[in-house]
Order: structure tokens, then sequence, then C-alpha cells
RNA sequence: GGAGGAGUGGCAGAGCGGUUGAAUGCACCGGUCUUGAAAACCGGCAUACCGGUGACGGUAUCGGGGGUUCGAAUCCCUCCUCCUCCGCCA
């Protein structure tokens, strides 16, 4: 969430910013709506406290009258608290209003892009900010995409996870699912040594935490919601591993938090079609290791070069083609100011898949959850915070399985072995 | 799922209708003392908002929400969380 104060202070570059994402002017004046009800906010704001003070006042009084004896004068008293009582009600009441509609304002507003942020419409116009530099997989001439490899080998079943639960669910087997596990593995040494602590967290949020790192409202439909006991699937481990800190003050010393943690991720995909969606291209089960940083803002963004160095190397290890992209305004995600995104080059399917996104929020997210630290000269300043996927598994083992088949079988990238205890899934 | 108990500042813990934003202790910060440290002593130490250049003043917050009352941390209702016992169970 944007701070009001902020949008008062530096109105032009809020507007700027925010056309960058190309938001239409209806959705750019919430900018001045916000700011004039909050003027109406505090002159509000002011008389009610008045009137309160009055009545606090006057409380105190008749306590003593009622002490002393003086039984008429208190009486006379109590009347006159009875009218500050009803003006103050209804002063209260239109306080509220507008207190929630400028939250309402402040909840459709996505956050300012950072000013590297190339201005652009949809994922076309993303900038390509490091390009892959080395050789391109060669295949034998009968290659086959992903989804074919995992039924020739049978270590993915897409058909049998559509029977058990719904398509998008696939069931990994065998050399499949050892596969997996010895991803989520080597992905949670790595961040580990990289000076990250390993949660588990819940796999299921509540709305409190779901709104804090802004999946709510603005991503409502792409969660799965257990209706009975109002609980959301979590989309991402991001979003309990950043509410850790929901509601905390942090002292300076405790910069930077590191975390990191695999889940399994839950999305609708509501909306979905096409190719796009072969395979593993596109699931609604899907496991990643998750990278989430608390950030002093003045080194945040040493801290996201710091997270991208990380993804690198993750997919350097495993000698997979891919390249970073920097998102435009259009593409950018709701709440964050600047998101480079990982893709991976899938040889048969000849796709770039998205594997992995790295953001810093700012303070986007950590204004609505108060997540706060004190600095050095003992003020209280949100912090930034930052994530990153380090990594998406689905769409890493289809670029695994279509770039490392042999004519004998696929052979597993050396940095799997010791986890998969094998070198080739035949 | 059933029965009972409890939720107060960073922690511990008083208060149970009226200058209580909240005693006291610990922790933390500053000072005095000391060559230095410890101890002792003195002072400070919640968050958010409103008004004010500022000093400062005001309002709200004692798990969340609602109610009773002139006045609520204190009484009532409701929800949440934790603890104990019973039931069920990986």
């Amino acid at each position: 969430m944007l701070l009001i104060h902020e949008l008062r202070a530096h109105r032009e570059r809020a507007i700027t910013g925010l056309r960058k994402r190309g938001l239409k002017e209806a959705q750019l004046a919430l900018v001045d709506k916000a700011v004039d009800l909050d003027d109406q906010r505090k002159e509000t704001q002011t008389r009610l406290d008045s009137l309160l003070a009055e009545r606090n006042q006057l409380s105190r009084e008749i306590g003593k009258l009622f002490q002393a004896g003086r039984q008429d004068e208190a009486n006379t008293a109590k009347e006159r608290v009875a009218q500050l009582k009803e003006e103050a009600e209804s002063l209260q009441k239109s306080m509220n209003e507008i207190q929630d509609e400028i939250e309402s304002c402040l909840l459709n507003l996505p956050n300012i892009p950072h000013e590297s942020v190339p201005a652009g419409q949809s994922e076309e116009d993303n900038e390509i900010y490091r390009a892959w530099q080395g050789s391109m997989p060669v295949l034998p001439p009968d290659a086959l995409p992903h989804w074919e490899l995992a039924e020739q080998y049978g270590i993915i079943d897409f058909k049998l996870g559509a029977f058990i639960t719904g398509s998008g669910f696939p069931l990994y087997r065998g050399d499949g699912a050892r596969l997996q596990r010895a991803l989520i593995n080597f992905f949670l040494d790595e961040a580990r040594e990289a000076g990250y602590v390993e949660v588990i967290p819940p796999y299921m949020v509540n709305a409190a935490s779901a709104r804090a790192t802004g999946q709510l409202p603005d991503k409502e439909g792409q969660m799965y919601h257990m209706e009975k006991d109002d609980l959301y699937m979590i989309p991402t481990a991001e979003v309990p591993l950043t509410n850790m800190y929901r509601d905390q003050i942090l002292q300076e010393s405790d910069f930077p938090v590191k975390l990191t943690g695999y889940t399994p991720c839950f999305r609708r995909e509501a909306g979905s079609y096409g190719s796009d969606v072969k395979g593993l291209n596109r699931v609604h089960q899907f496991d990643k290791v998750e990278i989430v940083h608390l950030a002093h803002p003045d080194n945040s963004y040493e801290v996201l070069d710091e997270m991208l160095a990380h993804v690198s190397g993750l997919l350097d290890k495993l000698q997979l083609p891919y390249r970073i992209l920097r998102l435009c305004g259009g593409d950018l995600g709701f709440t964050s100011a600047l998101t480079f995104d990982f893709e991976v080059y899938s040889a048969a399917q000849g796709k770039w898949l998205e594997v992995s996104s790295v953001s810093n929020f700012e303070t986007y997210q950590a204004n609505r959850m108060k997540l706060r630290f004190k600095d050095g000269n003992g003020k209280t300043r949100l912090a930034h915070t930052l994530n990153g996927s380090a990594l998406a598994l689905a769409r890493i083992v289809a670029a695994l399985l279509e770039n490392n088949q042999k004519e004998d079988g696929i052979s597993i990238p050396e940095v799997l072995r010791r986890y998969t205890g094998i070198d080739m899934i035949r």
C-alpha cells in the first residue's frame, strides 16, 4: 500500500511512475482523491478529538462532583456530555467512512515503479537485462517435448494427476519424484550456504496474511480458498515467510533478515489457456524454494543484486541456458517496484519459461503489514521487503528433461547427482 | 468436538468502574560515581494519528469487534488465540 503522505508530498512523481504502468486516467485520479479525502479526514479528526477531549474533561469533573455530593451540578454536566456524545458519534461515523474510502483508494493503487523500470504495455516490452551468452543445447534429431519424455520414461503422470484431482496437478513418480526431491534439497542447501535461514511455514494462511503481502484483494481469484475455515492455500512461500514479521518493529541491527523456505504452491490460474498450459508449463500445484529478504531501505537495491546473483548461480550450476528480463511497467506485479524475471530455455519446445521472479517491494508490503524498524536516531521507519524464487521447480524440470535428453536417456546435471543417486533417467 | 481457565507495555507482573497510558521488577538507553568495569544512585524508555516552526497540547489503543455507563484495562455479548482435562487421531 502506498503511503498517503508520500502521495501528498510527491504527487507528480507518483503520477509519472504510475503512468508507466499504463494506468488509466480514472485510476490515476485515485491519487488526488485519496489526498483530498485525507484532508477531510484530518479536519474531521481535529473536530472529533476536541469533542472527545471536552467529554473526557467533563466526565472527570462529574466524578468529582458526585464525590462532593453535588448531584445537581453533576446532572447538568451529564446532559452536556450526552449532547457531545451524539455529535461525536456522527463525526466518528463519517471519519470511519472517509478512512474506508481512503483505504479503498490505496488498495487499488499499485506500487510506484522504480525509475529504472522501462515503460511498456505487456511482456513484449520487457527489457532483456542479461541475454544468454553461452551455447544452446544440441538435441538429438528426434527430440521430444518434456510431456512426451515424461510419459516415455514414466516419471510424470499428468493423466493420473488429472484423474485423482484435476488437470494441472501432475503426479511425479519413480525417478521423476526423486528428481523433484533432489532439486528441492539442492536449492535449500544453496540458500542455506548463502546465509538464508530455512523455514517450513504453514501452507495455508488467513486473510490478514494474504492482505499483508498483497494477494488480497488484487489476486483473490487466483488463490484456492477454504471457505469453511476462511483460509487460503498459499500461492507462494512469500506469503507466510514475509508475514512472520507482520506488525513488528525490528532493530536496525536485525538486518538483513534472510529467510528461505520450500513449499508447494497452489494457483488457480483462472483464465489461462492455449499451448502455454501444456505439460509442466503452467500447473495448479508446483514446488518452489523461495528466498525472502527484509532489508534496510538504504541498501535494498544492493540486496536485490545479491539475490539476482544467487539465482544466477543456481542456474549456472544446473547448466541451463537462461536470460534475465527487467519487467516493464505494464508487466510489473501490482505490489512490486522492480522485478527481474529469469527465463530458462526449454529446447525441445523452443520456448523461454519463467522460472524465477525477483522483486523489491520497497515499503509497499511493509506498509500494509506494518513491518518497521528503529533507525539509528530511534525513529520508526518502514522496512523494505524483497523476495525471489530460487527456484520454481516445475518449469526447471521441463527444461532439464528437454535439454538433457540423449539417445539412451536423460542425463542428470552433475550438481544434482549426489541428491538423485543416479546420473541418468533411463 | 466437549468442559474449564487465561489473554495488560520488549519480558515478568499489579490494577478489576473515576487524574491509570497504566504500579513494581527485569531488560534496554543516557548521566553521576570509577583509571576502566561492576555495584549503587538519578533520569529516560509503547504505537498511531490530529494541532503547533517548536516547546508542547490533544485523541485513540490493556487479544479483535460490539454493548452498558457521564466515565471501561476494569461490567456484559461475541469472535480469536493460548493453557488444562476428556474424546478422536497422524
